[in-house]
RNA sequence: GACUCUGUAGCUCAGUAGGUAGAGCAGCACCCUUUUAAGGUGAUGGUCGCAGGUUCGAUCCCUGCCAGAGUCACCA
């Protein structure tokens, strides 16, 4: 790759020369600190206060306007970006010669100096000094920009997501992405504090893998010399933990799974799971609900359609079925239920039982409505292994609730099944799909068994998929533009 | 996994109904002390994703492969 290069190589090799006359000048390139006083965003919010006055910025340079015997320097930081001046009478010691004449965009520079206007009135620095801080070798994309309008920008999605850190030098709009993401973690975070939720961390390498029905990754520990699962979920640690007396916990974390990968999926992805002993799922819904509001109330979110004012609706599974399919599903049995799929075109696998069937009608009819916060209840038995019964129900129905919004689901609770003897049964039930070749049926935990025979008090709990949440309310298309770095394929085979 | 589209200079893109490629920006040299997508002059910069095939000749046509995006399928 290197090799066809010449053009990359040979700016390379000028930065490089740049370098040296640096050195040979007795400047570092790259010095230990730089006082920097003042963030950018200070001086051009409170510019009267600063006019006339000494500040000093660091950050890079983004453009250059190199004038003979002045130069114009567009500085950005993380607050925001500003012109600075410099000219070979403001600066001492033919620091314009030997420093601003060799800059180049991508430098990071140290700026003391005082705040002024220009002729045309744009508010700028007069540099007195100007630091080289780290020289820049290998170039930046285009950053030419009017009006904040970038011209020939950085837009290549592989690039972008390869090489985050250009992303996030050249578009402001991803970085503010990932602000975003932390101000609602943050924000989840406190509102679970103020909770009396205690954060806690649980096992990524596991023995045994569970809490969900997926593929694991597998890896292996040399001095135990035995085989570890990367986590699917972290349910059952969890479960131990109010097991041990812990009443209200949470865990915010990877989880991975080794599946196929989409604009919704990644392989390792953000989940929040919350338990809180002596609730049951509806506690949870109010939980939940209160969480989401007050995160979009606190970050002043405009979410493109979606409404998070009113009160979220509440359906059961089997009426709101029946409502958008027209049709009553909720009394038809397995080959009903085939043949109403054949008829919608729903691409159907012979081998679907009466869980899966229902599953994908639910996909195929509800899931597309439901933009505004929507939370359903009363799931079939045979979609949720892990819920207690429903209490006034004939067994049929679970304690169970799944939150959409913008036609994804993202959240996931349960009043928590507790009974160890039932629990036991389910997971051998488990035990026979994966036996007959279902690879992401759940395995036996026999340790987690014996927890819940030593007791766990009645509990419920949520799961949200951050990365989705995150996607819904910053409005975007693709997991992989809410994830720092998504998991990308070589770019050549043989590397 | 299936289908469709994409891959040309560091970045953004042209292009050739098949005769080994152009522009803007960046970079280089020179000029320029309030410019701002600064400007002017000049000179650079490419195995046209990779590998085969057809052809006198391929960046262009064909096949395979690699990577990405989009749709669909599976899963959160």
């Amino acid at each position: 790759m290197s090799d066809n290069q010449k053009n990359l190589n040979e700016i390379k090799k000028f930065r490089l020369e740049k370098l040296k006359f640096l050195k040979d000048n007795n400047i570092d390139p790259f010095p230990h600190n730089f006082d920097k006083n003042n963030n950018i965003i200070e001086i051009k919010n409170d510019s009267k206060k600063y006019e006339n006055h000494d500040i000093s910025i660091a950050g890079r340079i983004i453009s250059i306007r190199k004038m003979g015997k002045s130069s114009f320097l567009n500085v950005k930081d993380m607050s925001g970006k500003i012109q600075v001046y410099t000219n070979n009478q403001n600066l001492s010691n033919d620091e314009y010669d030997l420093v601003v004449r060799k800059l180049d965009i991508g430098d990071i520079v140290g700026i003391k100096g005082s705040v002024f206007y220009t002729k045309t009135q744009e508010l700028s620095i007069k540099a007195n000094k100007v630091e080289l801080l780290s020289k820049n070798l290998h170039p930046l994309p285009n950053m030419k920009e009017k009006d904040g309008e970038l011209f020939f920008s950085f837009d290549d999605k592989e690039q972008r997501y390869r090489k985050r850190y250009l992303d996030l030098i050249i578009n402001d709009d991803s970085r503010d992405v990932f602000i975003s993401r932390f101000n609602i973690i943050n924000s989840i975070r406190n509102y679970l504090n103020i909770n009396s939720f205690i954060e806690v961390e649980t096992p990524v390498l596991q023995p045994v893998y569970g809490g969900a029905n997926a593929k694991p990754f597998t890896t292996y520990h040399n001095s135990l010399d035995q085989n570890l699962f990367l986590r699917i979920a972290d349910e059952l640690y969890l479960k131990r933990l109010i097991v041990g007396g812990f009443e209200k916990v949470y865990e915010i974390s990877k989880n991975f799974r080794n599946e196929g990968m989409d604009k919704n999926h990644n392989p390792e992805f953000t989940m929040l799971e919350f338990y809180s002993a002596y609730s049951d799922v509806y506690d949870m819904m109010e939980l939940t609900e209160g969480m989401i509001k007050n995160l979009v109330k606190e970050m002043k979110l405009e979410v493109n359609g979606i409404d998070f004012k009113k009160n979220f609706d509440v359906f059961s599974f089997f009426d709101v079925l029946d409502k958008y399919s027209n049709i009553k599903i909720s009394e038809m049995n397995t080959k009903e239920i085939h043949s109403v799929m054949k008829n919608n075109n729903i691409p159907l696998d012979k081998t679907y039982g009466y869980a899966k069937s229902l599953d994908k009608a639910f996909s195929f009819f509800v899931e597309p409505k439901l933009i505004n916060p929507t939370f359903i209840i009363n799931y079939p038995i045979e979609l949720s292994p892990l819920a207690k019964v429903e209490r006034n129900s004939n067994g049929k129905i679970v304690e169970r609730f799944e939150l959409f919004m913008n036609k994804m689901e993202i959240a996931n609770s349960f009043s928590e099944l507790n009974n160890p003897i039932d629990q036991k049964e389910r997971f051998l039930a488990q035990q026979k799909l994966k036996d007959s070749g279902d690879e992401e049926a759940q395995v036996l935990d026999n340790d987690f068994i014996e927890a819940l025979e030593v007791g766990m008090p009645p509990t419920g709990g949520v799961g949200i998929g951050i990365d989705r949440l995150v996607m819904i309310l910053t409005n975007k298309k693709s997991i992989k533009d809410v994830i720092l770095f998504p998991a990308m394929k070589n770019e050549h085979s043989n590397t």
